[in-house]
DNA sequence: TTGTTATATGATAATAATTCTCCTTTGAAA
DNA sequence: TTTCAAAGGAGAATTATTATCATATAACAA
């Protein structure tokens, strides 16, 4: 993904496009691993030393809202980033923090069919996301 | 759930039974809706005034590493419990705190079906737990 | 019942991720 | 170039959770 891709991105948004937001938005597409805050933050020091803690946090939040970005919450408790959008489920390793995605449309129509016709009492479905916990049979 | 089959299930899992523990996992049967450990102090308070928060905290820890309870994790963040220990899935509203349990064996047996045969390549499925987003018809 | 000991509790300090405050800087529209 | 709302920087503050450690108590045995 080119910069300039990723300056049209947060233009599209309506956002002002500063260096900050650019380094932070290119770090996640590119570490692609669900980084937390801090492993932004040592990724873009290198180009960015004098970022502040505090401007990461805003910079993921305003992304977040504005839907460049999801904020992915795991049982210990570090909210990690993903810069993928379009709807997805997560493989979580039982054993270590890896995260990855799982893409998979067979299932989701397989899900969206199945809801359709069963449907939930007394509930509106507006997402269905999968944890799949268990064990990567490779490393990274 | 009387005292005594809470008795029992902490005196299974080789616990101590104490005041504390009995308090906070009955607390947490009854209020039956993913408290915090918070809602959890605030519930015993009135029959235990003198309980540490830190106690709540590790009776919780010591209850859900011995399959006592779940810990929920959600968007915000605040840990949250639950007594219900079969496998069952998440309904969670878009719009407040409110998380209610969704049981659907064929549901599961559709998942086991379905990933039986597809499989996830280098991965060994564990658990599938689906956190399903939407807006409740009701209120509690 | 009492004594013993490992374990649990209570009080409080510490931690760590995140948010707030407030002042300065900057992007972008005119 | 000017203007000014919006964004960034620095560091303090917040908040849920954990750690520490002295005291209390459950469970087991005598």
């Amino acid at each position: 993904m080119k910069v300039t891709e990723i300056r049209n991105k947060i233009i599209e948004k309506g956002l002002k496009v500063t260096p900050q937001r650019i380094a932070i938005l290119e770090a996640i597409i590119k570490l692609n691993n669900h980084p937390t805050a801090e492993n932004i933050l040592d990724y873009i020091r290198d180009n960015h030393p004098n970022i502040a803690t505090a401007t990461v946090y805003k910079v993921l939040d305003a992304l977040a809202s504005n839907k460049l970005i999801k904020k992915v919450k795991t049982e210990r408790d570090v909210m990690r980033y993903d810069a993928v959008m379009e709807s997805h489920h997560h493989l979580y390793c039982s054993e270590s923090d890896r995260i990855e995605d799982y893409k998979d449309n067979e299932l989701n129509e397989l899900l969206e069919k199945y809801f359709e016709t069963k449907g939930i009492p007394d509930f509106q479905i507006e997402d269905i996301k999968l944890q799949i916990i268990g064990k990567f049979m490779t490393n990274r």
